[in-house]
RNA sequence: GCCCGAGUGGCGGAAUUGGCAGACGCAGUGGACUCAAAAUCCACCGAUGGCGACAUCGUGCGAGUUCGAGUCUCGCCUCGGGCACCA
């Protein structure tokens, strides 16, 4: 145990890792130290970690996660702010109700089970959360706020109830968002939802599409990609609306769908290529332009197809497509010309109008429309390459090219290049088209002038569908009654409290539960029914992190007071899969709740760090099903949960995916063990709390301050950057350089007052990182009474950490040749005419054009 | 199809503003200590050639800008991600 060339005065202890934590993890507890002050004196910090969802033990994702945020909150402590860092738990979910039915169990029981296992892993790990703003969604003092959201967003009107075809997932007996069917399939199980025509509830999260997106600028914290995925998710295009006439084969007009559809297209400068003209097969009109006609069969054939896309069909793409004449024309506005009514497959009902107008010249899908069925293919834009080879063959000029050109079809392979020249275009023809082009400007220009158009903005995001059939859930405050309607449950009356004693595992629903649904109408008094649909589980995830604010307000889900004081958050912390989903439903919240006068911020999430994936050693998910999951507790067991968190934070930079190396996490101890000895050694030779004097230090003292110094401030740069792996090697060089000194320098000779601080600032740098071997240190080899978990941050001086002399590489034409130690503060032409010397042998017979000196750095020498 | 990322030793990664490529660690090699092993400590550790001083090459590929490029520009290749019959 004893290094023989130093003999230390004191007997070093052995860094046993779980007697420390144990230690530790009681002294904490007891004197409570995680919870949060609220000094109004001190710059706020709100730093959160994603909440977990309680199925089961937490995985390494979730102690990566957690490590992340817990590092940033304890070093944001120690830098002298406020911290906000509270936890809880997304507790309801479809998976605590599948385990109940199963086990013939109740979901609540499991998930508090779950809950209590969870919250003990995070103790033992260290994470320093203040549990006193505990929140789970699936407690009624939550969703009872959750409920009377919901109403205020109703009374906004931003809750609607509609029938609408929906993806219904069969295996999770339940309606899906938008968001929730991810490659076709759903998300939670993966099993192919069928459409089904059911009346919803949703929230207009349409109405906040542009701010969603214009906000994603107000967010440079945010990674790129995280942005790119919610502006290509919300999917803004700019366009026009344009009228058509209907009419039948002998130009009558027909009166229904009021005698015209309305198309929207980015593309109102191809409306002279438009040959034909198509509807989707649920559009709305469809069977009234059809039915009794010798058309209806061949539509409703179409139509009847179109139920069987799965959505894994469609997300997968090249379907063929199918479509059949209606029998009915339209007239084209821009140019009166008629052009017949087809329905397609391939046009979707709820963008747009779900009505197209048809330009197979300048567009793919159209143009294999066209060509399986026989429609004419009219040329309306030429390329310049194409105008070009018409001069060549014909000797006419450009202009007359482009105005004498006519085809009413062609036989191409495929449609051409949606950009370039307009021509058979009227009084458009020679104007270039293409997105945002001259020519369409003018025709849209032309349309509204004539009333047949408008400009349009199309979103792709919809409205968010947020019913479940489920019934481990937020309950959807609303009764229905025969003879008032549909009423909401009055504020005085929240919350619906969930029952906790359904027979699941006998399948019971809440649908089928007496007691649950049979209420009377608060309006009229008489026998109502509630409504026994549940709440999506985003809207518990949407809020939570306003209740941390204020977790035991009683009037209401917050105070503006405490939002105010803590919001925005500054720190988010979570994995990608929330991209779109959680940070888009949160983002909406935000600005409802503001507008309702609840919160003064726009954006929730000032930044947001997402944690790349944990891996198994051969870079596999890990999963249950590969059986390839590394537990927490295999870490944590042998070594001890300070070397799991360090191993974690060393492996890679924090948004990195890594592959799981048992390797690493040795690596990572036998560091704690080494540094653990260093401290020791040094606080064995230590002056405790004196002051170090510059001026009275040697070479070797000298060289070690200088490095305590210049390690601090690498350090604490990378706590800033997140960069936990590089701010740790930056302490692992700290400890290199004490180690140096403690070899090379005699017990008796070392600084006494360095050798102290040296120890502390090791053990403070690492606090952050790893609390408990930090606390055992501080204590125990640095005789500290109070907690390190207190202590302020290591202060450092650039100044010290500089050098008399620099070494300053020489290079000639930019290749380094030699290398030369100058003063540092000597002046360039001294640098120079050194460097120039010493170069002698790379320049001897050159021409020296020029010389670059980049101070401290490089001389490069131009010789030629 | 459209839109983002990323590509550096045997491995994880570093190089923050255009300035010495490979910090720190893992693995490996040699040495010290030991009866021996483990642990620990010290040294070496991109490739090729050379006893060596050193030279040449080297950040996916090819050009370019620059005194100087992992970093900037253009054109490719590969991998990863998002959106998508969205008009």
């Amino acid at each position: 145990m004893c290094n023989c060339s130093t003999h230390e005065p004191r007997e070093i202890p052995a860094y046993n890792a779980q007697a420390i934590e144990a230690k530790w993890m009681d002294a904490w507890d007891a004197e409570g130290i995680y919870k949060t002050d609220t000094d109004p004196a001190k710059p706020k910090k709100y730093i959160l970690e994603m909440f977990p969802y309680p199925s089961g033990d937490l995985h390494m994702g979730h102690a990566r996660n957690y490590t992340i945020g817990d590092a940033m909150a304890r070093q944001a402590r120690m830098r002298g702010y406020d911290v906000l860092h509270p936890i809880g738990f997304d507790a309801f979910g479809l998976p605590a109700e599948n385990a109940a039915i199963k086990h013939n169990t109740q979901a609540k029981a499991w998930t508090y089970k779950n809950m209590d296992q969870a919250l003990a892993t995070m103790r033992r790990m260290g994470f320093s959360y203040d549990l006193d703003r505990l929140v789970r969604t699936c407690s009624p003092d939550y969703y009872r706020w959750g409920q009377w959201i919901f109403e205020k967003l109703m009374e906004r009107g931003l809750v609607y109830r509609k029938k609408n075809p929906v993806n219904w997932c069969p295996n999770c007996k339940t309606v899906l968002a938008n968001e929730q069917v991810t490659d076709g399939v759903c998300w939670r199980c993966g099993e192919a939802p069928e459409k089904r025509d059911l009346e919803q509830w949703y929230f207009k999260i349409t109405d906040y599409a542009q701010e969603l997106l214009d906000d994603l600028e107000k967010l440079p914290g945010w990674p790129e990609r995280v942005k790119q995925m919610q502006a290509n998710w919300i999917g803004r295009s700019e366009g026009a609306e344009v009228d058509f006439t209907l009419c039948d084969a002998d130009d009558n007009p027909i009166a229904g769908d009021k005698g015209k559809i309305t198309v929207f297209t980015t593309r109102a400068d191809t409306l002279f290529g438009c040959t034909f003209f198509l509807l989707a097969p649920e559009y709305e009109g469809l069977h009234d332009l059809v039915a009794g006609t010798e058309y209806e069969a061949g539509v409703m054939e179409v139509v009847e197809g179109a139920k069987h896309v799965t959505a894994v069909e469609r997300a997968q793409g090249e379907l063929e497509k199918h479509g059949a004449f209606t029998g009915r024309y339209v007239v084209n506005p821009i140019n009166g010309e008629k052009v017949p009514v087809w329905v397609a497959d391939y046009i979707v009902s709820d963008y747009g109008t779900g009505a197209v107008m048809a330009v197979p010249c300048g567009d793919q899908r159209d143009f294999e429309f066209a060509t399986k069925y026989g429609l004419p293919v009219k040329p309306i834009i030429l390329m310049d390459d194409e105008i070009q080879a018409l001069v060549d063959e014909t000797g006419k000029t450009r202009e007359e090219v482009v105005s004498s050109y006519r085809a009413d079809t062609v036989a191409w392979e495929s449609a051409h290049a949606a950009e370039g020249t307009l021509v058979q275009s009227g009084r458009f023809t020679g104007m270039t088209g293409g997105k945002h082009s001259e020519g369409e400007a003018a025709v849209v220009a032309e349309l509204e002038e004539r009333g047949v158009g408008r400009r349009k903005v199309e979103f792709r995001l919809r409205d968010w569908l947020i019913s479940r059939q489920r019934y481990w859930g937020n309950p959807i405050p609303v009764v229905y009654c025969d003879h008032c309607g549909i009423v909401p449950v009055p504020e005085d009356q929240l919350p619906v409290v969930l029952p906790d004693n359904l027979d699941l595992g006998a399948g019971e629903t809440l649908a089928e539960c007496k007691e649950f649904y049979e209420t009377t109408c608060p309006v009229c008094g008489r026998p109502a029914r509630r409504e026994t649909d549940t709440m999506d589980t985003f809207t518990c995830s949407s809020w939570y992190y306003l209740r941390y604010c204020d977790p035991h307000n009683t009037e209401l889900p917050f105070s503006k007071e405490a939002a105010d004081r803590w919001m925005p958050v500054d720190n988010y912390i979570g994995g990608i899969e929330h991209a779109i989903l959680h940070l888009l439903y949160s983002r909406f919240f935000t600005k409802a709740l503001r507008d309702m006068g609840l919160l003064s911020v726009d954006e929730p999430f000032t930044n947001l760090l997402c944690q790349g994936m944990v891996k198994d050693e051969n870079g596999e998910t890990m999963s249950k099903s590969k059986g390839n999951v590394v537990p927490p507790s295999s870490v944590i067991e042998p070594y001890g949960a300070d070397t799991m968190r360090l191993t974690i934070l060393f492996i890679a930079p924090p948004e990195k995916d890594f592959d799981w190396d048992p390797k690493a996490v040795e690596g990572a101890n036998r560091f704690l063990k080494r540094a653990w000895r260093m401290v020791w050694q040094l606080a064995g030779t230590a002056d405790l709390g004196a002051v170090v004097d510059s001026s009275a230090l040697d070479e070797a003292a000298l060289e070690l301050n200088r490095e305590m110094h210049r390690t601090l401030a690498k350090c604490t740069e990378d706590f800033d950057r997140q960069q936990f792996n590089t701010a740790i090697s930056a302490i692992m060089e700290l400890v290199n350089a004490a180690s140096a000194y403690l070899n090379n320098v005699p017990a008796a000779q070392r600084n006494r007052a360095l050798c102290a601080k040296v120890a502390e600032n090791i053990v403070l740098a690492l606090t952050p990182i790893c609390p408990f071997w930090a606390e055992e240190l501080w204590h125990e080899a640095l005789g500290h009474t109070e907690s390190v978990y207190g202590a302020p941050w290591p202060t450092f001086d650039l100044a010290q950490a500089k050098r008399d002399t620099v070494e300053v590489a020489v290079q000639v034409l930019g290749k380094v040749r030699t290398r030369i130690e100058v003063a540092a503060d000597a002046p360039k032409d001294e640098v120079e005419q050194a460097a120039l010397a010493a170069a002698e042998r790379w320049i001897a017979g050159k021409n020296v054009v020029k010389v670059i000196y980049v101070p401290g750095k490089l001389v490069n020498i131009v010789a030629k």
